[in-house]
DNA sequence: GGCTACTACTTGTCTATACAAGTATAGATA
DNA sequence: TATCTATACTTGTATAGACAAGTAGTAGCC
């Protein structure tokens, strides 16, 4: 993960004591980074190329410049490339609809060798494990089971997840590093069928997702719906079109 | 799909103009891009504004600049972040199978009311239409249709789609600069169920894709699989894709 | 108190110039 | 023929300076 190139051009020296103070916590989200000015003073050089090095700074998303008043540390977005897939409330709220959460299960397990296998831990490990499910306006929309490695988020249990989902709080928790998705058409697990009050012949929707924080894996988790009712849907555009 | 701004600064200029030609086709991938100091002469800029502008459209994947020897058209990249789906073939070879594809319909037809307002033409208007089947060791995989905007690739009727699949065909003749997918669980429609050989209770997976080259609508797609024989996977990481 | 004007700072854009470094080609040389 | 060389291009980096535009604070005024 870490990348020591030498940095022979002057802005990328910039670039990189920059970017050193961020990793390292000196600099924390929404503090001030030191002006154009400061920094070719610093490094003797031109403003231009402290003008540079900032820039470039700002495109990749590490800090934020406001004209007229400074330069600051930006917080970490909640990644909109990596993880395309809305959650299920902004989703639903999208549409117009009202969006409620019930909590079938929020416990503390130990982890059986599927599951242990999945998270990269060992059979018998903690898990946290929940099962959620989503309503517009009192229908059962999507119902949700995830896996949760103890370590990434201790504090998963905690929550209050008929006010916040939990892959917000995720997202606020564990910055997502990678995330792997497979998308299915089933048949609903015939637990799940009364929960979602459909027919056992109707065609479901079957997201499944595995989210790495830290450099590990830090969720797995299964939502199921009903083709009918939910659908995905994503645009995509090139640049700034 | 139109956003005109303004562009008050003139690097914006520079690079509105370059992207134009390339949007356009008059810039084809892999084309020399006038060099700094021809643009800067056009555009009456000093280089450094000229430069400004390649090196931000460099950023953004639309060019590729090469030391010594000059400015070209980038080619579309296996395009990571545009169209994660894979073409079908390619995901049958991966997990080793043996992909082939039958042409059920290749033809000419003339737009009705929802074709051409999904395409943004008129009624009546000339599009084509194809219908395949893609196999794997000789079952049925996936139904595909797709409706093409003549305009975008005159030449879809010519090709031999047991050979390359139209994805592939399409990549390479428009470049896309948009896709709106959808995925939904349905069932099998009626007269489909024959060629995936699959029963009329079997869970689907419908992806409906449209995707802009040109400014314009390219195609209207919609391919249906049986959920037990096709799963969508992606991963995501953040930085290096 | 509430208002304006001024100042001192910030970032944003642009210029004109310079040199370094990489590449391709034509021409001279061995 | 094969190889070196000069040259004419390209992009990459850096400078010093300029003005525009936006913001925050302060001082002075009504």
């Amino acid at each position: 993960m870490e990348n020591s190139a030498k940095p022979r051009a002057l802005y990328e020296q910039i670039k990189q004591h920059v970017v050193k103070e961020i990793d390292a916590g000196l600099l924390r989200p929404d503090d001030r980074v030191p002006s154009e000015t400061q920094l070719s003073r610093a490094f003797k050089a031109s403003r231009m190329t402290a003008n540079r090095a900032l820039k470039e700074l700002t495109e990749e998303g590490r800090i934020v410049r406001i004209q007229g008043v400074g330069t600051f540390v930006a917080r970490p977005k909640p990644d909109a490339a990596l993880l395309e897939i809305k959650s299920i409330a902004k989703e639903i709220a999208g549409w117009g609809g009202k969006h409620s959460c019930e909590v079938l299960l929020l416990a503390e397990e130990s982890a059986d060798e599927d599951i242990a296998a999945r998270l990269g831990l060992v059979p018998g490990d903690k898990v946290f494990h929940s099962i959620l499910l989503h309503k517009d306006r009192g229908v059962g929309v999507q119902y949700s089971e995830r896996h949760i490695n103890p370590a990434v988020a201790p504090d998963y249990l905690a929550q209050d997840y008929t006010r916040i989902t939990p892959s917000d709080y995720l997202l606020e928790t564990a910055p997502v590093q990678a995330a792997e998705h497979v998308i299915e058409a089933v048949r609903c697990p015939a637990h799940v069928l009364g929960h979602l009050q459909i027919d056992a012949a109707e065609p479901c929707l079957c997201l499944t997702r595995r989210t790495w924080s830290f450099d590990r894996v830090a969720t797995y988790s299964s939502m199921i719906s009903p083709g009918f009712r939910y659908k995905l849907k994503g645009l995509f555009n090139r640049g700034t079109i």
